[in-house]
DNA sequence: ATGCCTTGCGGAGCAAGA
């Protein structure tokens, strides 16, 4: 099963791409985040043609995910538990597809820091963090996968010396990603590719030429899911595309 | 030192992204 993750910065603007990548990639299960739009504007038929069943978490103009599943997709809920009422970003998703259980993620960039966007990071975060331990009790094959504005090392940053002070590296966001780890999930990228590796490349200053990039797209794997993890990569050819987003699919495959 | 580019919204020029 190849499970992967994009930011597809807009899907009705970047609908040509993502059909393209859907047919050549053919994921079993796509995690999609900033498709700005609310759940009636998604194109659902063009995608629902190649086979996938849909479900999303929409938002006007900003934010919002989905997940499209050639399985079929159940035991669906929209957003992070522990909102006290006053988050009404769409940035989480999950549900329970082909015998995996997926999250979603589309965590917050947090700058500039510090300041309230860094302190909802942080929060966020902290939600996640005990989301993800709740659901490792379950005991299933999991994916939390998505766009997690966190460069883990600096390895995943084209120069830490300039993002040293950004909300993507900064200490306080980089161990609360640790925390993840620490919990026992898997980075799966990690698992099969070392040094400099990238998710991301700004549209502007010609970092895609010049691959300054960062790598904060993420699939963390549970231990179920992590001891059949088969292959993991980052897609970089829709990047360097028409019209692209500023991010580029990473995928993993399990053997389930 | 700052902006560089792309998107949505709405019909100009911001806000937001990372």
């Amino acid at each position: 099963m190849k499970i992967a993750t994009w930011n597809v910065n807009s899907v009705k603007a970047r609908l040509p791409r993502l059909l393209e990548w859907l047919k050549e990639a053919s994921p079993d299960v796509a995690l999609l985040q900033e498709i700005k739009v609310v759940d009636d504007g998604f194109p659902a038929m063009e995608i629902a043609d190649l086979g996938y069943n849909i479900v999303t978490h929409g938002q006007k103009t900003y934010n919002g995910v989905a997940i499209l599943s050639k399985h079929r997709l159940e035991d669906v809920s929209m957003g992070l538990p522990g909102n006290d009422g006053s988050d009404v970003q769409a940035r989480y998703l999950e549900a329970f597809t082909g015998g995996v259980r997926v999250g979603c993620i589309y965590l917050p960039n947090g700058n500039p820091a510090p300041g309230e966007k860094y302190d909802y990071k942080l929060a966020w975060m902290d939600r996640l963090v005990a989301h993800a331990r709740e659901l490792l009790t379950w005991e299933e094959n999991l994916v939390l996968g998505g766009d997690y504005n966190i460069c883990p090392a600096d390895e995943d940053v084209w120069s830490p010396a300039a993002f040293a002070g950004d909300a993507l590296c900064l200490p306080q966001s980089r161990n609360r990603f640790r925390q993840l780890l620490n919990l026992g999930y898997t980075d799966a990228i990690r698992t099969f590719h070392q040094g400099p590796l990238y998710s991301y490349w700004d549209y502007q200053a010609g970092a895609w030429e010049k691959d300054h990039g960062l790598r904060i797209d993420h699939l963390l794997l549970s231990p179920q899911a992590a001891d059949r993890l088969t292959a993991a990569g980052v897609d970089r050819a829709p990047r360097g595309r028409e019209k692209p987003s500023d991010h580029t699919p990473v995928w993993c495959e399990l053997d389930v």
